[in-house]
DNA sequence: CGCCAGGGCTCAG
DNA sequence: CTGAGCCATGGC
């Protein structure tokens, strides 16, 4: 076993791990106290959280723990896990330059308050696209149990200080997997969506590739090669794998904010009411701030 | 029972 | 391009 620590202090507007983690972004991470999503116990704010990486490319995967207690990240792993959680955890991120471009109205004021350090995830590409997938009229709980079933039965194991883990499956697995397979894990309708997707990324005809270094409109366009992506997903995607931090994606929370905070903003169509929204979070930064309201709005109900 | 959950696809107009 | 209907599943 590896370890090793990072301390906070070093991070440019430090961060908060649970919120980062339990907001919905990323689906890969478990709380080792099994009380994900669960209101903050007391230990809650240092609780070791773990994932099983790397699995989706055909390697074996590597286990990975961190948990944030008395002014450090310290973190166990079966490889040096430092450069992969400043990756990961965006921690090379500038917080203070990031909320400096975000307008500091009333909703924005209290969301970056009340969760100062959360972070944009930056995931892989194929988990968090299946993820998204599977996100369609999905609690965020069920989406991240899904992910889990989906690594359970299509993933590889490996295990780590006594502890059996997966890694998510590899897009062949998940395209070779049939329908069927798929909704008995509960996918439900979503099920052909992440078979043909899977399909579509192992035989080459749309990946990542075709999508990053576009423009933010044309990745969102070409985001929809892929099935079960719509304006939505692929702003989750773009935002949470891509690193397209302008995105904001309209899901019912936002809508919702959009409709008691921003009024101004609701122009009809996705694109525009985005682009509307987008401009009143401060353009570049955008999707930081719709990040911040989403977890806030949804823990304050 | 009904409603809702981080929507997208298909088919009419 | 826009809108309706449909799509599974589980919690409340």
């Amino acid at each position: 076993m590896e370890s090793g620590s990072i301390p906070v202090g070093d991070l440019s507007g430090g961060v908060d791990v649970q919120a980062t983690l339990e907001s919905g972004q990323s689906f890969r991470w478990h709380r080792e106290d099994g009380r994900m999503y669960e209101a903050d116990g007391p230990s809650g704010g240092s609780a070791w959280y773990a994932t099983a990486v790397g699995g989706h490319t055909g390697g074996d995967p590597e286990v990975v723990r961190v948990r944030q207690r008395d002014g450090l990240l310290e973190w166990e792993a079966t490889t040096d896990a430092d450069r992969l959680l400043v990756e990961r955890l965006r921690l090379d991120d500038d917080l203070p330059a990031i909320f400096d471009a975000i307008p500091d109205d009333e909703l924005l004021s209290a969301a970056t308050d009340a969760y100062r350090g959360l972070r944009v995830v930056n995931d892989p590409f194929f988990p968090c696209l299946v993820s998204f997938i599977c996100s369609a009229q999905m609690r965020v709980e069920r989406i991240h149990e899904m992910q889990a079933a989906l690594a359970r039965e299509f993933g590889e194991t490996v295990v780590f200080d006594g502890e059996t883990y997966h890694g998510f499956p590899t897009p062949e697995r998940l395209a070779r997997a049939g329908e069927d397979e798929l909704r008995a894990l509960g996918l439900g309708y979503r099920a052909p969506y992440v078979q043909r997707s899977a399909e579509l990324v192992a035989s080459g005809e749309a990946t990542a590739d075709d999508v990053r270094g576009l423009d933010y409109e044309d990745a969102r366009e070409a985001m929809q090669a892929f099935v079960g992506v719509g304006d939505k997903v692929a702003d989750c995607v773009l935002m949470f794998s891509l690193g397209y931090l302008e995105a904001v994606p309209l899901d019912t929370w936002i809508r919702t904010a959009i409709g008691e905070y921003y009024p101004h903003c609701e122009r009809g169509s996705y694109a525009e009411t985005s682009d509307a929204i987008r401009a009143e979070f401060g353009g570049e930064y955008a999707g930081y701030a719709q990040t911040y309201v989403f977890h806030y709005l949804r823990n304050r109900a």
